[in-house]
DNA sequence: CGTGCACGTTGCAGGTTGTGCAACGCTCAT
DNA sequence: ATGAGCGTTGCACAACCTGCAACGTGCACG
């Protein structure tokens, strides 16, 4: 729309691609020299492309800089709120966010059918760390040392026949969760409450959160609530390309 | 030096901060609506903004795939290889350049007074990772759970009397080097070798690489070796800016 | 259910601003 | 010493960007 800025934009994935010279970068964009300096010079002084010492061109720190402080920045539960109410809204469950923090797992938002509960903000609740969907989404993604240290320093507490019952159980679930990305908890927290669960990234393909739909026995069994794992998980990845900043989808899962 | 160009630019670390409307980006700017939307858009084409659902603009994926790539694509020993023959020029003793990779540190460079050999591109000798200066500098910053894993994982070789007897006694002295921001290796690997390094780190403050300065006692002393640390550091820091793309210092030393 | 407001969007005329050209200085290799 | 190659600068022209005003839409209000 505006072709100076357009111009000067097709610069950065031209860099990206290694260091270039003011003549490479003027040929590539197809104007004279003097106008690819301009717009060089432009990019430069806003720290988004950097001069080395041999003169050519590279990308800058401040390109670094903003993509940090736009990670920082964003609102992961902001942002699913609104495809989570979608989501509860069609199947009529309980549906969670969390995220990891420290060692430990955090619901971050909750919405129940007619009773949506707003938490605060980042302080919610501890999950139940051993044996909750999404407390394994997020614990098998972590790198596999600090995945290992965690798993070695947990309680695992028995609350029902079906909680997971040690650190290489523990373990192994999650190499299984990380292998088909999505979970489950059935019955292993409260006897006659599932759920199906599903991973949300970030541009790097981190997982920056999950997401799980709840239900009690009485209502649906451990097969009929497996049937919306699709619908889970195409929602958590509508929420994840809303995330990363990719192209919208129109499909809210 | 381009307005247009420079008001696009603009808008960036504006939506760093956060989402933000067309009307609040074109007050903060000093522009019509209209001027904002064109700009906006042209960004929004090459993906470096993103509309969420309410319409709002955020920093697009875009923005950290040309991070990524333009990382990737750096190559630390083409950028340091200048900084290190202008330190090896000055004070004539051999300057060492390595990385560290899947559990092992490797040589990806090194200048000799007189004899510069040039070493293949990733492909270097590993490093005698429990005792070298470069190895601690490069170990000292990987994350506590991966830096206890490595360290166990280790074979504690008695090169010298001085050489890292254990794990325990590595891990202490890689607190106090990540401390210090320095390393030595006073006699650790060869009796009569001693050497003193710094390291080099990118645009998030991650150690990318390291750098040391080897001496035999013969020619110098340890504790003359160690007068010569600012100089390491200052060519450390320098290369450190060269690559994170920060704004040049004219000081390579 | 109508009405007004706020917001995003569009076409247009005017002139600011970006463009290409040509010439200059510099470094480096011949 | 000399020329090639590169980055850089001033200038005249007109292309492109700008701000305006008007339109369409969704939403909250009476």
């Amino acid at each position: 729309m505006s072709q100076t800025v357009d111009r000067a934009l097709s610069i950065l994935p031209l860099l990206a691609r290694g260091p270039a010279d003011l003549g490479q970068v003027a040929d590539e964009l197809g104007v004279h020299k003097s106008t690819a300096l301009r717009l060089l010079r432009t990019l430069h002084e806003h720290g988004l492309v950097h001069r080395q010492q041999d003169q050519r061109y590279r990308l800058g720190a401040r390109l670094f800089a903003l993509a940090q402080e736009a990670v920082e920045n964003l609102d992961v539960r902001e942002i699913a709120h609104p495809y989570l109410a979608a989501l509860n809204e069609r199947i009529g469950h309980t549906v969670h966010l969390a995220v990891y923090e420290e060692g430990e797992v955090l619901y971050i938002d909750k919405v129940e059918s007619r009773y949506p509960v707003r938490m605060y903000s980042r302080i919610g609740k501890p999950v139940a760390i051993t044996v909750a969907a999404v407390a394994k989404l997020l614990l098998a993604d972590l790198p596999e040392p600090e995945r290992r240290a965690v798993a070695a320093k947990l309680d695992y507490p028995p609350y029902t026949p079906r909680s997971t019952p040690n650190a290489a159980a523990f373990l192994k679930e999650l190499a299984t969760v990380r292998e088909q990305g999505w979970a489950t908890d059935l019955g292993g927290h409260e006897e006659s409450i599932n759920c199906v669960g599903a991973p949300i990234r970030g541009a790097d393909g981190r997982v920056v959160a999950a997401m799980s739909v709840s239900a009690p026995n009485v209502v649906v069994t451990a097969e009929e609530l497996l049937t919306l794992l699709p619908q889970v998980r195409r929602t958590a990845d509508a929420i994840s390309r809303e995330y990363s900043g990719t192209a919208p989808t129109k499909d809210n899962g």
